[in-house]
DNA sequence: TACTACATCTCGCAT
DNA sequence: ATGCGAGGTGTAGTA
């Protein structure tokens, strides 16, 4: 595509906030959370109707570059290649494209308004717990919400038959030495606020890592093998939700 | 365009290994690691040569689905719509989407064989600090940086002229109470490997939240404000001039 | 392969 | 606005 062609429909296009890809040949230079550039080669570049962009090599899973929404593109034509400048006043953030040749163009105003419904999320793994608290032991009875406060969040909260409050701190993957600080974080702030002496911590996850398992019992911890829920528990859920939709 | 021309061309882009971008309207299912629906609506579809593929709606920084290389695709024709089928033996994860209509598709074989390079990572933060000492006192001699050990890699380690054992942890941005405990970790393994009594613990970074900060006193370790290093330091004089020119 | 930590992380939620 | 933690996190690097 002759690259004059090129940026009349790329403004025109950009002016009516349509989604706009491109295959191109460009040079990137990135200024701003870090510094960055990149040689020229072919890419796929993106332009969503927010203002979000992404430049994407022809392989691997992440954009090579990318700016967030809320930005603004400018095109300059010069004698052999097309500047394309964005720039993100908000961010600080710059992102040139020089790009000297357009392969294909393509554009269009999409709509769409749905959401995507998530099942076997972490909060799913903690109201599973709390639905069926034997999952964490025989006598473990939880108390209440997660609790949210400023020093962050515990997943469950309860205590078992002789009143020793109980923290549990749940992960959907292997735990590794993060998460049993994590836990030991929780157990601290508990005792602290609550002037306790005796507080449990218990981390929930389908495995955990041979450091993180001695760090744990080290501080007293144990670790219970639970597995995130995905069809079962939420299925039924996801089905109250769709009967309600089809209503 | 017609679905039927669609999978035609589908096809024969895909068995070329070419870049794949189209507009379409479609239902999304995903089961893997999670489990997710997504209603009707437009979304951008893109397949990369390497099999990675990507399903954006028109607003929003993060793919709303996506697969890894490494999968299989296949399309199958049903009267109203097309089942695009997506498959990964090895994630175990399943992509379909039922595509009622398309827009506009785009296909190329691009060639890019450039790598990115980039600066101002907290690696680089460390290798500054190794480079320029006094950024974290004026008696600090480093020894080592990004020591990797079993237990996990300190940024720079080193010692005061008194001889005392110092574990610096850098964060490129506000450091929170993850990495206060992340230094802790460090610290604490260092005394015990050592058989130490004291290692001083210091975090370097551009802010420190007040949780963070309070915990980090605690535990008798100390904050040195330490921005990232912008390589190429010429761009943040040319931000002004950028301010200007976009205003 | 498993483990660890970074990321121009992004995103949502609560204070 | 900031702090905090999850993410279908992804990715690199090392043992």
């Amino acid at each position: 595509m002759d690259l004059g062609e090129f940026d009349d429909r790329f403004v025109e296009e950009y002016n009516k906030n349509a989604f706009i890809v491109f295959f191109c040949k460009c040079k990137i230079v990135y200024s701003g959370r870090a510094e960055a550039s990149l040689g020229k080669g072919d890419r796929l570049v993106s332009i969503k109707q927010d203002g979000t962009i992404f430049v994407h090599q022809p392989e691997g899973g992440n954009p090579i570059n990318y700016m967030k929404a809320g930005g603004s593109v400018e095109l300059i034509k010069e004698d052999y290649s097309v500047l394309f400048k964005a720039y993100n006043s908000l961010t600080r953030e710059y992102l040139e494209l020089e790009i000297s040749r357009v392969y294909d163009f393509m554009s269009r105003k999409l709509e769409d308004g749905e959401k995507q419904l998530l099942a076997g999320t972490e909060a799913d793994m903690s109201d599973m717990i709390k639905q069926n608290p034997s999952l964490i032991s025989a006598d473990f009875k939880p108390l209440s919400r997660e609790e949210h406060t400023k020093f962050g969040f515990i997943d469950v909260f309860g205590h078992d038959k002789k009143g020793t409050l109980i923290v549990v701190e749940c992960k959907r993957y292997t735990s590794g030495l993060d998460a049993v600080q994590q836990l030991r974080r929780y157990v601290e702030k508990i005792k602290e606020l609550r002037g306790i002496d005796k507080v449990s911590g218990i981390l929930a996850s389908p495995k955990i890592s041979p450091n993180a398992e001695e760090m744990l019992k080290k501080w007293g911890f144990s670790w219970v093998l639970v597995n995130p829920p995905m069809r079962l528990v939420r299925h039924n859920k996801a089905q109250k939700g769709l009967d309600a939709f089809f209503k």
